[in-house]
RNA sequence: GGAUCGGUAGUUCAGUCGGUUAGAAUGCCGCCCUGUCACGGCGGAGGUCGCGGGUUCGAGUCCCGUCCGGUCCGCCA
C-alpha cells in the first residue's frame, strides 16, 4: 500500500497517529536545520517536516536531495504545527517524517504548478499533463465529471435511457463541414464522424425507445473559437409524443437540477422570448439577459430632419447608456473607432448625451434641436445623465452592430457578472435561411426541424419573402448570452418532410440518396418526436463564469485544431496511404 | 479566406528617438539561516531578441516576407 491517507485528509484529530502519504513536491522550503517540503495530490496538501534536532541526519540528506515534482512517498507521525496556518485546510498539522522513499525524480517544470501559473497558453497546452496537476484546472474536470453524473442521474430519474451511436457514419453537404476517415476496406470511400447524432436518434424514436439521452462526443471540422472545439461534447436527448411545451420543461427541470446541484444555485425564472423578438430588441438570437439596454427604434424620430446618414437609413437604433452622460470627447471616439472596426463594420456612431443639469447635447445638434433629442430621450427611456448611443443604415446589420456595442457597453459598465445566471428559452426561429451565395434555402436549424403547424401552409408558397417568414418549433437554451443547448420538434410525416427538402434545393433522389435510411424509417410509423441536445463544454465553462472551453477540456486543440501536446494532426506512413488507397497531391 | 494583438533569459515581461556590455521579477545552482508556508539573506550561471531578407556607419527597435501563438469576422444545419 502506497499510502494510508491522502494529502487533504489530516486533521488535528489525526495527531499520533502514524501514517503513510503519497504525492508530489509541490513546494520545498529548506530553513537550514529546518526543511519543509508541500506535499500535493489531488486532494491537497500537507506540509512534511524534517528537523536537525529528530531528524537522522542520513535522511535529513535524502529530503534535501529532493526537488519539485518529485514524487515522495513519507511515512511518519501526524504532530501539530508550532506555527498553524489557515490557508490550507491541514494547516494545523504537519507530518514528521520518519521515512522518505523518493519513488520518481522529476525534471524542473516549465512553468509554476500552481493556481496563479506563470505558464502561458502555449506551454501549458504543450505540458498539458504538468498543466492537469494545477488544482484550478483539476477543480475544473472535477466539475465536469460531476455534472456529468448529476445529468445521468437526472435524465435516468426521468425515464431516459443512454443509447450510444455510432462514430464512423455517413457524410452529408447539409451543415457542418465532416471529418472523414478513409475506409480501408472498402477502397475509395469514406465514414464522416458526426457532427451530432440527430439521425440516430430520431430512428431511436421510430423504434420505440421513447426518451433517449446520451453524452456524446460531435465533431465539426470548422474553424475554433475560445467557445468552439473540433470535437465537443453535447447532452443529446430526443423525446417521443411529446410537444413543445414538454421538451421545455423536461430541461428547465434539468437545468435546475444542475445548477443546485453543482453550484448550489436555484434558478427560478426560465423566461421566453421569441426570435424575433431577440433580433428587435437585442439584435442577437441568444440575449444576454444579465443587464437592459434594449434597443429603441428611432426612425420615426430621426428620420426627415435633413441628416442624410438617417435619412437614407433603413434603421436608425439606439441604446441607452446609464450614468455615462460624462463621457469624454476621447471615450466617445474611442467608441466610434471600436464600431468602425471591421469585425463589427458600422460607418459611425451618433450620440447624445442628457446632462445632469438637463440640457441635451449630440454630434448632430446642427439637424435637430433640443425637443427632437428629448424624444429620442423618452423613446429610449432615458433619464437625465444616460447616454444614447445610435447606429444606422441597414436593417438587419445595424442591429447586429448595436447588439455587439451593447454588449461591449455591458462589459464596459460592468453589468455582466459572472456570477450571476440569466438563462432564457429562444423560441420560434425561422425554419430557413436564404443563403446569398449559393442562391438557396439552408435550413437554420437542421433539414428535420418542423414547421409551426400554423406556417405549414406557407410551405407551398413560391415567394421568398413567404418562405423566409414561416417560423419552426425550433427553440435555444440562452444562459448570460451564451447558446447552451438548441432543439426542436422533427417532422414525422413523410410528405411534409419531402416538402421541406424540395425547399432546401433537394431533389427526391438527392434526399433519397442522403437520408434514405431515415425516410425509409418514417414510412414504417414514427411518433410525434422531438428534442435538444446542450453544449456540454459550455455549459461547464458559463456555469464557472468562464468564456473560454479548454480550461473544461482535458486535452483541448488550439487555434488552428492541433493538438499540441502530442503534435496531431501528423502526417502519416507511405505504407499506410498505400492501404487506405490514397495518393496526397 | 480576412482583421488584430503578440513572439526578447527556463518562465512572465520591460527595453525610450535606431547608438556603449540587452534588463527586472521569478525559476535554477552554490553558501548561510531553529517555525517556514509567495520564507529570508548573500553570491552565481543563464540570451540564435521566432526565422529569412532589406534599409543603415550601426537594427531587439524601421521596412518586406515567412513561421508560431492568442482573440475576433467569415464559417459553425
Amino acid at each position: 500500500m502506497y499510502r494510508t491517507h491522502t494529502c487533504g485528509a489530516l486533521r488535528a484529530e489525526h495527531i499520533g497517529q502514524t501514517v503513510t502519504l503519497a504525492g508530489w513536491a509541490a513546494i520545498i522550503r529548506d530553513k537550514g536545520s529546518i526543511l519543509w517540503i508541500d506535499l500535493r495530490d489531488r486532494y491537497g496538501i500537507t506540509q512534511l517536516v524534517f528537523d536537525e534536532a529528530y531528524t537522522p541526519a542520513d535522511l535529513f540528506a535524502l529530503a534535501r536531495t529532493a526537488g519539485r515534482e518529485f514524487v515522495l512517498q513519507a511515512t511518519g507521525e501526524v504532530i501539530e504545527r508550532t506555527s498553524k496556518t489557515n490557508k490550507i485546510p491541514t494547516g494545523d498539522i504537519e507530518l514528521k517524517v520518519s521515512k522518505l522513499e523518493i519513488l520518481n525524480k522529476a525534471e524542473t517544470p516549465p512553468f509554476k504548478i500552481e493556481d496563479d501559473t506563470d505558464g502561458g497558453d502555449e506551454l501549458r497546452m504543450q505540458y498539458r499533463y504538468l498543466d492537469l496537476r494545477r488544482h484550478a484546472v483539476q477543480k475544473n474536470l472535477l466539475f465536469r465529471s460531476n455534472l456529468a453524473l448529476e445529468t445521468r442521474k437526472y435524465l435516468a430519474d426521468a425515464g431516459f435511457a443512454e443509447v450510444e451511436t455510432p462514430f464512423l457514419i455517413k457524410s452529408t453537404p447539409e451543415g457542418a463541414r465532416d471529418f472523414v476517415v478513409p475506409s480501408r476496406m472498402n477502397p475509395g470511400q469514406f465514414y464522416a464522424l458526426p457532427q451530432s447524432p440527430q439521425t440516430f436518434k430520431q430512428i431511436l424514436m421510430v423504434a420505440g425507445f421513447d426518451r433517449y439521452f446520451q453524452i456524446v462526443k460531435c465533431f465539426r471540422d470548422e474553424d475554433l473559437r475560445a467557445d468552439r472545439q473540433p470535437e465537443f461534447t453535447q447532452i443529446d436527448c430526443e423525446m417521443s409524443f411529446v410537444h413543445q411545451e414538454d421538451i421545455l420543461n423536461t430541461f428547465e427541470g434539468l437545468t435546475k437540477h444542475l445548477f443546485q446541484a453543482t453550484l448550489g444555485v436555484e434558478l427560478t425564472e426560465f423566461p421566453r422570448m421569441l426570435y424575433d423578438d431577440a433580433m428587435r430588441l437585442y439584435g442577437s438570437d441568444k440575449p444576454d439577459l444579465r443587464f437592459g439596454m434594449a434597443f429603441a427604434d428611432l426612425a420615426h424620430q430621426a428620420k426627415g430632419h435633413g441628416f442624410p446618414v438617417f435619412d437614407q437609413a433603413e434603421a436608425v437604433l439606439a441604446i441607452c447608456a446609464p450614468g455615462c452622460a460624462g463621457y469624454s470627447r476621447k471615450q466617445l471616439d474611442e467608441l466610434t473607432e471600436w464600431v468602425k472596426r471591421p469585425q463589427i463594420g458600422a460607418k459611425g456612431l451618433v450620440y447624445a448625451r442628457w446632462e445632469a443639469d438637463g440640457s441635451v447635447k449630440s454630434s448632430v445638434d446642427k439637424f435637430f434641436d433640443e425637443p427632437t433629442l428629448k424624444q429620442w430621450m423618452e423613446a429610449a427611456g432615458a433619464k437625465p445623465g444616460d447616454l444614447l448611443l445610435i447606429l444606422a443604415g441597414e436593417e438587419e446589420k445595424t442591429r447586429k452592430q448595436l447588439g455587439e456595442l451593447r454588449l461591449e457597453m455591458g462589459n464596459r459598465l460592468g453589468l455582466r457578472d459572472p456570477q450571476t445566471f440569466k438563462p432564457l428559452w429562444v423560441l420560434d426561429f425561422p425554419l430557413l435561411e436564404w443563403d446569398e451565395d449559393a442562391a438557396r434555402f439552408f435550413a437554420m436549424h437542421h433539414p428535420f426541424t418542423s414547421p409551426k403547424a400554423e406556417d405549414i401552409e406557407k410551405m407551398n408558397s413560391d415567394d421568398p419573402a413567404v418562405l423566409k417568414s414561416i417560423r419552426a418549433d425550433a427553440y435555444d437554451l440562452v444562459i448570460n448570452g451564451v447558446e447552451i443547448g438548441g432543439g426542436s420538434i422533427r417532422i414525422h410525416d413523410r410528405s411534409l418532410q419531402s416538402r421541406n427538402f424540395r425547399l432546401l434545393g433537394l431533389t427526391e433522389a438527392e434526399a433519397e440518396a442522403q437520408f434514405g435510411f431515415l425516410l425509409g424509417a418514417f414510412e414504417y410509423g414514427a411518433p410525434p418526436h422531438g428534442g435538444l441536445a446542450f453544449g456540454f463544454d459550455r455549459l461547464n465553462a458559463v456555469m464557472n463564469g468562464v468564456g473560454n472551453i479548454r480550461d473544461f477540456i482535458a486535452f483541448p486543440k488550439n487555434n488552428q485544431g492541433r493538438d499540441m501536446m502530442i503534435e496531431a494532426p501528423s502526417a502519416i506512413a507511405e505504407a499506410q496511404l498505400k492501404e487506405l488507397g490514397i495518393q496526397l497531391r
